[in-house]
DNA sequence: GCTTACGGTAAGTAATGACTTACCAAGAAT
DNA sequence: ATTCTTGGTAAGTCATTACTTACCGTAAGC
């Protein structure tokens, strides 16, 4: 539920390709391990790293599980990244002015 | 170059703090290793994983190596990170009006 | 010149983690 | 009721990786 964690969960490969698929639409871990290299429990261990990350959300639906995004996750990966990206703009705006040429 | 460089080099702890230590202000490598729980070659190696991602880039000044963020690095990432939000915001939308109910 | 500060690389180790097969529980179908 | 599907968990293996100490080159200071 932290954005450590979802850097972790994005960071590998195979986590990612899930990830994406379900960006394009929720679907049951059945479907999902069709369309990847790995074996089916290998797909759910990676579900429980996401979900842990609190990246998807799982839905009953039967004897099927249903995962998705989870907006949520995104939002705060995406706020994290644009504290670092404001901090990095105002230091390169320095750099690129002179630090001690304040204005233009 | 890549954003997956970018997240495999994030994800680890002291890789974060080594970045965000230099989001703050360019240091050299000595500093850094002072501030960090770790030793000095280990900084060298997580700056190489950092820098193999475009994400610092390295000055020297004498024998000093001056590390500081870069600015492409992290928009790359943004940019990847943005993609998939419109994806999944679209997605969520969907989901709110209902799918088949397409106007309010 | 020699010595000290700075930092990258090599080699080895210990921990982490991604994967496999085997197994088990719960729902659907006949 | 039994059989088949769906998927999570356990245990074990192999590769990756984060870390250490030791070493070497280069620049600065005396």
């Amino acid at each position: 539920m932290t954005y450590q964690e979802s850097l972790v969960a994005l960071a590998d490969p195979t986590r990612r390709q899930i990830f994406e698929a379900l960006a394009e639409a929720p679907r049951p871990v059945g479907q999902l391990a069709q369309d990847m290299p790995v074996s089916r429990p290998a797909v759910s261990q990676h579900l429980k790293v996401l979900s842990d990350a609190g990246l998807v959300t799982c839905r009953a639906e039967g004897a099927r599980r249903i995962y998705a995004v989870r907006p949520e996750g995104l939002a705060q990966l995406r706020t994290w990244l644009d504290r670092h990206w404001s901090k990095v703009m105002a230091r390169f705006a320095e750099e690129v002015n002179g630090k001690d040429g304040l204005d233009d």
